[in-house]
DNA sequence: GCAACAGTTCGGTGGGCACCGAAGTCTCCG
DNA sequence: CGGAGACTTCGGTGCCCACCGAACTGTTGC
């Protein structure tokens, strides 16, 4: 009698909670989120909203990613996001009904945005895989195994860096971790944190390069910025809007 | 903030109890069933089954076709079926996972079978049809609204009835409902009900063209009684058992 | 080291709901 | 009409669980 024990019962269960449904619904999108976005987004207290995506990992409905002190959870797999869509079907729900209200927002957060004092999205992935390929920058040999993965700056790094008035040896005496990689839940791809990271970002927003705007993380890259950011990193201007343009 | 209102979460937690997803599993196979078989099913005591069943078809989950004194549930749409069948591949149950242990004993009850006093299943339809089609009983000018029709016996059914040895106006005069409809689910068709629908199936017992079986509401359809229902009943032996075989 | 912050665990409270017994409604049948 | 049976409604009990305040762990940055 293996097919009495009520395992569908427990998996709808687990979703027909109010607060957890709207974890789901909001994760339905494939992006990843922090425990204190979805406890805003449930609308219940972080203490609550910990023990829910606790109670859905152990369900098989959410994975974790963890990062620091940053804990970023995703929809498990692609039936997940399925049985949640029939169920939004059901229930006569649009799929995705935010996004039309949010699309502008969530495009330029996926852009370009500051993750903390970096930048992150399209943006600081290209920026980041671009001082890879021009090997300005060498994981420093850790073994693969650590969670996130330091780097050391070479001489051509050196020169870049200092084309832009930022002094790396200055920061990579500091105490602050100098320069490392910061997996970005929206690309899936690492972009630079650290002090360097830090240092960047700043110079970027001093030299009218990037503005910040209200009420959101994201950033706008300006006219000067395309052209300031293709010079210094070795791409053309076509290249870095390419980068940011929306695939979705 | 329409889409605040947790929509999916309520449709979720009517499936996220024990009892209310043993009924859903039950009804995954498209046929309805009373709600004393779903109390069987569900393992909890009709007054709860009751308030289950409510609760599912208010939620939109389930429809309900009253007939008599039965009530006859079954999933309300095919949206429904998709829903759950995404939640049990999502908790790793098999998609209708009685079904072969019970597919002869439901093949059989399907093709022939009781309905009370009366003769139900594929073979009660086909015989219904017949009459209908041949002129033999006529739905009494009810308009249509009523729930179960009440039909009149013309003069060629009263042939036929008597050549069985049937006395129509005798029936006709008892204090018992005489000849009506009666809505067959597992065929959504109807088949003869009434005390002219129970004389019919009691002298196929007694000529011995049907048999009963153990156990079960399913009767068996034998040689003598295929020649002898096609011959009152103006039909081939094949066209009666291509009637009673099983499409699925 | 210390402050700040993300996130979790622990304890206690309260509300919602599944459950059953008993009683009521409706239909069928003789 | 009266009895039987299917099904529902009502009332009361008990349990589960969502919720928050407070305290704890672990990471980051100075």
């Amino acid at each position: 009698m293996s097919s009495n024990e009520p395992h569908v019962a427990k998996i709808a269960a687990l979703i027909g909670d109010p607060a957890r449904a709207n974890i789901l619904k909001a994760l339905m999108d494939g992006r990843a989120r922090t425990a204190k976005e979805l406890a805003q987004i449930a609308g219940v207290s972080p203490q609550t909203t910990s023990g829910h995506l606790a109670k859905l990992s152990d369900g098989g409905l959410l994975s974790l990613a963890k990062q620091g002190r940053h804990r970023y959870y995703h929809l498990a797999n692609a039936q997940v996001a399925a049985a949640i869509e029939s169920l939004m079907a059901l229930a006569g729900e649009r799929i995705l009904p935010k996004h039309h209200h949010h699309t502008r927002v969530a495009g330029a957060l996926r852009a370009a945005r500051t993750c903390y004092d970096h930048i992150a999205g399209k943006l600081g992935v290209c920026l980041f895989d671009q001082l890879v390929a021009r090997g300005c920058i060498l994981p420093a040999s850790e073994d693969g195994g650590g969670e996130a993965e330091d780097f050391v700056v070479t001489t051509a790094g050196r020169q870049l860096f200092s084309a832009l008035q930022i002094d790396v040896d200055t920061l990579a005496n500091g105490k602050r971790r100098f320069a490392r990689a910061c997996l970005d839940w929206s690309e899936r791809s690492p972009h630079l944190a650290g002090s360097l990271g830090a240092a960047l970002a700043e110079r970027c927003f001093e030299l009218g390069w990037l503005e910040r705007r209200r009420d959101s993380r994201a950033v706008t890259l300006t006219r000067a910025g395309q052209a300031g950011l293709a010079q210094h990193f070795d791409l053309t201007p076509d290249q870095i809007a390419a980068a940011m343009a929306e695939v979705h």
